[in-house]
DNA sequence: AATTTTTTTTGACAAATGTCAAAAATTTTC
DNA sequence: GAAAATTTTTGACATTTGTCAAAAAAAATT
């Protein structure tokens, strides 16, 4: 289901009306078409996205030029590329939209002020970079020791939702592995 | 450089004297062999570990019961399972003890109660999970699109000082190949 | 609805990596 | 320092996945 960003706050902490009101001036909400860029490669990324409704896809080009998949995000789930603003480095990763969506964009500093000022919401920073850890956790066990055809259906697996909506050569980038062979296996 | 743990807080946060003795009270310091399990396979985690000196290595085991490096971590670096803590969930990783090292032990909970009282220490935890991030990062990068050779060229690059400490075994695994396959790299 | 563009599938073959087994080298233990 | 245990290397061959090219299918555009 997709919820607004306070909602999705408020199911991981609690939420006092006034800071409510602190959070909606940190938050800009805007609808967002599909293929709109979040952020775009060679810069510095300052901001932190909520996606309540609607699938990003954050990828770079590698050295061959072969634009690969990094990560998907889709409803109430944040992104960003903390790397990138907590190194004050340019990102090779560019994010943009698959689908249509409804962001909530809030610029870093502005995000660390409210943070400082209600500590509650730390859990929700802490929630965040955790599942950070844990997505990328996953992903690397999968990518250490499983061939192609388990990589898929774990995806599969744990991604139901994002077979319909991205396309093979996203999801086999992803997987790591060229859509050919995603579609060999598909096909079998 | 081997730093105790003061030290290496001090380069990322101010610390004034009377926090310093508090953090003595929630991090037990221990010199321990090699060989010692900070971590075993099957329970929660629910410490924060400070490497000192030493090297440390979580792996698991996966469906064949191959023995996988999941990540290696040297002098003046935390490690943990945060994931099982957060969750409440067993791990599957085992953290050992490569090198005879110099750890300090955190509880999670008393850690966590630490940083409500002295948020200072907030950028410190920031800097743990943005680490484990960034690692994460790197190793999704390296494994889903660059073959056994320039993984193993970045890894050198990267870690040069962990090629005598750790096994050829324990790199390739970590790495994503077989034994036999990074013999055959080196050699060439 | 027809055309164009993009995405997916298929085929033939090449390259990378894995598997199994054994030998060589190194490290640890007594 | 010899023996035992562990780690690393090597060889022969199997399997997986990639590459390149083209056809088929699906989606987007006019």
């Amino acid at each position: 289901m997709d919820m607004n960003l306070i909602t999705f706050l408020k199911s991981l902490t609690t939420i006092v009306p006034q800071t409510e009101a602190e959070i909606h001036k940190v938050f800009f909400a805007e609808q967002l078409p599909k293929g709109h860029k979040l952020h775009e490669e060679g810069k510095v990324c300052n901001q932190l996205f909520y996606i309540e409704s609607g699938l990003s896809r954050t990828f770079y080009f590698n050295e061959e030029g072969k634009d690969i998949t990094y990560r998907f995000n889709g409803e109430n789930t944040f992104t960003s590329l903390i790397e990138s603003y907590y190194d004050h480095k340019p990102s090779f990763y560019t994010i943009e939209l698959l689908e249509d969506a409804v962001v909530h964009a809030a610029p870093f500093p502005e995000f660390e002020k409210l943070l400082e000022k209600h500590p509650e919401l730390m859990k929700v920073y802490n929630h965040v970079l955790r599942n950070f850890v844990l997505q990328s956790n996953e992903r690397i066990v999968a990518l250490q020791f499983h061939n192609a055809q388990e990589r898929y259906q774990m995806f599969v697996d744990k991604n139901p939702h994002l077979l319909q909506r991205a396309s093979l050569g996203h999801i086999a980038s992803y997987l790591g592995i060229t859509q050919e062979t995603l579609s060999r296996i598909r096909s079998k």
